[in-house]
DNA sequence: CGCGCACTTGAACCCCTTCAACGGGCGTGG
DNA sequence: CCACGCCCGTTGAAGGGGTTCAAGTGCGCG
């Protein structure tokens, strides 16, 4: 098993809180695309992301994905179904190889983690979570326009990693969609691009007012 | 001033804590339609609401709004923004006569309130607004007639005291589309209608359904 | 070479908003 | 008391932003 206290999170915590965490806890390992939880099952576990990425999105009715969030460790995943026992609000899916602590929360001594600092981190996590939901809803009511124009201006050097159809999920629109805007921005002289998805700003002005 | 060991908010602090709290803070009056403060301002305050209700919402460059929360008392206001030192999210507007207690929490010494109960009604508020949030996130990609659907079953006295203008807002729908969409209901026998804005549902099945 | 995947492009479609017109209820002022 | 204006709700028609569907291209790789 992994050395908890090797992991900056956990610093703070004393041995008798490692002890009962590790008893109660299992490090699983996860695959590319392996979901951790699903939106609206009811919750047994507390997550812990140690190592990997993973995609938190919602779904719909018709199976369309509206993504949310990018999680990165160290963090927790799924803590508010968990603390207030109501089930998963949304679909947390691996991107890559993942090291998941799953924590088994109910079974932990009620006086665990309910020290000051564990409740900052919370706060700390919570947090992050608003400002990612505040970007979804401010995506939401902004034209697809507005959105590419941000990521250009945002994001530029995410263009080289990311195929256009991952970066289209991740702005809530389709390839298409994401395309057209592209190639009208192309067609307008507000950025360059080369067969390499390298892009290059041209006007950053007009982007600057087109994204607001 | 008010006697804030009278409210239960406050029953938790020392006495050490409300002096400090009185000595940095003013109970403001506002009335309906008075804004507490805007998105994209920086935080100067931490506010918290002791009477009377307030609209949460934000507004994109065109002035269209999106209801984002109602918050009733007692509960805190901006305070993400403050305590991160980051623009407020939104804007907060009262609905009626409310009484608000102006905190200048950057004058406050800083012990105070870093106790863990302080810490935890945190955690609450941050997860009320969470749930707002993700409220309004499903509304971006529900079609407005699932929205309509779920509003009828969870809230369905809140017709009586609501106008529909008011209730359509809420939904983030045009009156009109909330107006097409209760007539169309109604017509397919799923719901039925008073002059009074009664509603009583018919075929509930139907509508959980609609509603997924 | 052939297959799959990413991207592109056009056309149709859909959901919802916008605009406009209208009816009804209610309060206010003449 | 009626007249008027206003707000709320209704209904129709048009428009728009984005998705969906379908077809086609180009590229990499077994």
């Amino acid at each position: 098993m992994i050395e908890l206290k090797s992991i900056p999170f956990f610093v703070n915590f004393s041995d008798k809180d490692i002890k009962m965490l590790k008893d109660n806890s299992t490090l699983v390992n996860y695959n590319a695309n392996d979901i951790v939880y699903y939106e609206r099952d009811k919750p047994k576990y507390l997550f812990l992301l140690i190592e990997g990425g993973v995609n938190v999105y919602k779904t719909n009715s018709k199976g369309r994905q509206l993504h949310i969030h990018t999680v990165n460790p160290v963090d927790f995943l799924g803590e508010l179904a968990v603390f207030y026992k109501i089930p998963y609000h949304n679909t947390t899916e691996c991107i890559t190889k993942c090291k998941i602590l799953k924590i088994d929360y109910y079974k932990l001594n009620k006086n665990f983690c309910k020290d000051l600092f564990f409740c900052k981190e919370l706060v700390n996590s919570l947090n992050s979570r608003i400002t990612a939901l505040m970007q979804v809803v401010d995506s939401s009511f902004l034209t697809t326009k507005e959105r590419v124009a941000r990521f250009i201006l945002k994001n530029l050097n995410e263009f080289k990693d990311s195929t256009y159809t991952d970066i289209s999920k991740r702005l809530n629109m389709t390839p298409e969609t994401f395309s057209r805007i592209l190639n009208d921005f192309k067609r307008k002289k507000l950025i360059d691009m080369d067969s390499e998805h390298n892009i290059t700003i041209i006007d950053k002005n007009t982007l600057l007012e087109i994204s607001e």
